[in-house]
DNA sequence: CCTATCAATGCAAAAGTAGCATTAATCAAT
DNA sequence: ATTGATTAATGCTACTTTTGCATTGATAGG
């Protein structure tokens, strides 16, 4: 049995008519008669009836032909199916990010890429940007999304956002009415930060923030993530300079200041070389026109 | 693309193994790689990733296999199903029936055939006599149970089963006591009987009754059903001869009596010689099995 | 560096499938 | 009843596809 009886049987089960089922599957009509016997041997039954001048299906042969339109119609679906899943157009991505990515680009990577890809179930996956290559080089998820970090050869990096640092203060301090300030003005303040090891490319932006207006910034607390700085500075527990994009956290009691000058820190896309998902070739085509890199390193 | 593409497709994503697909396959490795290639090129995308050593499948593969194994699952039993069909042992059966049927073997026959066919539906038509044959030449029905009319040349007929018939009188009547009785008591009584037309075979048989008594009965109202002749009867509007089995009637107000002396009558099953629904022939067959009869007319 | 393992390729035989020409069967119109 | 037209089946040959055997190519492990 082949897929073609198959295809032969249903349109000779809508036109009941050799000549015709011929004419409409471009062969003649001695091989089509010869497929459907062949068909019927091989099932064992009558799948039609041959009158004088009429060919109607038998009871057995109509059920057979719903059934087989049906699976038909399936096949070639699921052909279609895999067909987009190889193109990436449909399937899961598993996608790895940092808290200041979620705070950044993240939201807008999703929207853009779920619009031109809505068939693609997207997983995420909040990660510290030191557990991210871990992540990425075992196949827990398929792409990161994070600050620069140390990459072995097997993982590729895609840089596509800069920002500024800004200062983040609490309400009532000295400075909260200037427009934008100078990183010197916080020289005296207590530092809110986060160890080298967590993000070690955005603790070298703050620290070479201070060194250029210089200062060493007196220390007072350490934390993992910049959403808690943010939080422990609304307490009145010291200051602190985190990515631009922080001030989307609209917190009573944190006011934030543009710096008059910043080393810009950037974010990208992380994946494994070795890794074969479909969609992340357009996920990355879709971020990369998304937010175009203008030749820079 | 090809059933046998698909079946070996199934069983390399199961083994990743071609040397062991193959073997399970029942065909040399060589023609399996083969296959597969081709398949790929059909669809236009990879299904394996060949490692150096391993075999493994692409995402869109991973996808295929899950919805090509289901497919030719439901393939496979369509198969079947249709084979069943062809025998018998699964469809439909509209079956064309007279009151006294409902009354004698219908059930029965219907709970005999649904044990050995649990598979076929059955559809049940109350018809009256006269119109049996018109629903079997037209395909309304597919075969009939009633008594025996008048035969076309394209209708077939098989007796099942024979009754004689019984006295059935209103509450207080004379012969109330009796524990059967002879037709001729009945000589002076009114009788509730039923046009010659709706029943022939079974009119006769009645009218014979009373003319072996040596009396012609004394018609004083006539409906179609015997279930109406009873419950006329158990209202005192007279008596009446009907079939044994309407017996089962039990109603209030009408009480039968068994008759010293009465003809056999004989219901059968009809059916068109051109009738072609193949659970036909299981159901006269299970009817034969379960009436089986001893050589007679 | 050699060997074992596994998938791919070359090639010839076999199987299956197609089309053309023709036959067989049956209905419709003389 | 006879003829003609229509429709499905059959005979035959050419072509395509598929198979198995033998072999090559590639790679991981000893």
């Amino acid at each position: 049995m082949n897929i073609r009886h198959l295809r032969h049987f249903v349109v000779l089960a809508e036109t009941l008519h050799f000549g015709q089922a011929a004419k409409r599957l471009h062969m003649s009509q001695p091989p089509l008669s010869r497929q459907i016997v062949a068909l019927e041997e091989y099932l064992g039954f009558e799948l039609f009836q041959r009158h004088s001048r009429a060919v109607s299906l038998t009871p057995a042969g109509a059920g057979f032909y719903q059934q087989t339109k049906r699976i038909l119609d399936e096949l070639d679906f699921a052909v279609r199916s895999a067909q987009a899943m190889a193109r990436g157009e449909r399937g899961e991505l598993r996608v790895g990010f940092t808290m200041c990515a979620a705070w950044s680009i993240l939201p807008e990577l999703l929207a853009v890429f779920g619009e031109d890809f809505p068939d693609v179930a997207v997983t995420l996956h909040e990660t510290l940007p030191r557990d991210l290559q871990g992540a990425l080089l075992s196949g827990d998820v398929d792409v990161g999304i994070s600050f620069p970090v140390d990459v072995g050869n097997s993982l590729m990096y895609q840089p596509l956002f800069c920002e500024p640092l800004c200062a983040v203060l609490p309400a009532g301090h000295t400075l909260e009415a200037s427009e934008s300030i100078r990183a010197e003005a916080l020289a005296n303040d207590s530092f809110i930060t986060f160890p080298a090891s967590t993000a070690p490319e955005l603790h070298d932006a703050v620290m070479s923030c201070c060194q250029r207006a210089g200062f060493t910034p007196n220390i007072h607390l350490q934390t993992q993530l910049q959403q808690t700085i943010v939080n422990l500075v609304a307490r009145g527990l010291g200051v602190s300079l985190v990515p631009d994009s922080m001030r989307r956290m609209q917190l009573q009691g944190a006011v934030f200041k543009s710096l008059e000058w910043s080393p810009l820190v950037e974010q990208g896309l992380f994946w494994s070389a070795n890794n074969h998902n479909p969609c992340l070739a357009p996920f990355l085509q879709t971020a990369l026109k998304r937010y175009p890199q203008t030749a820079s390193a």
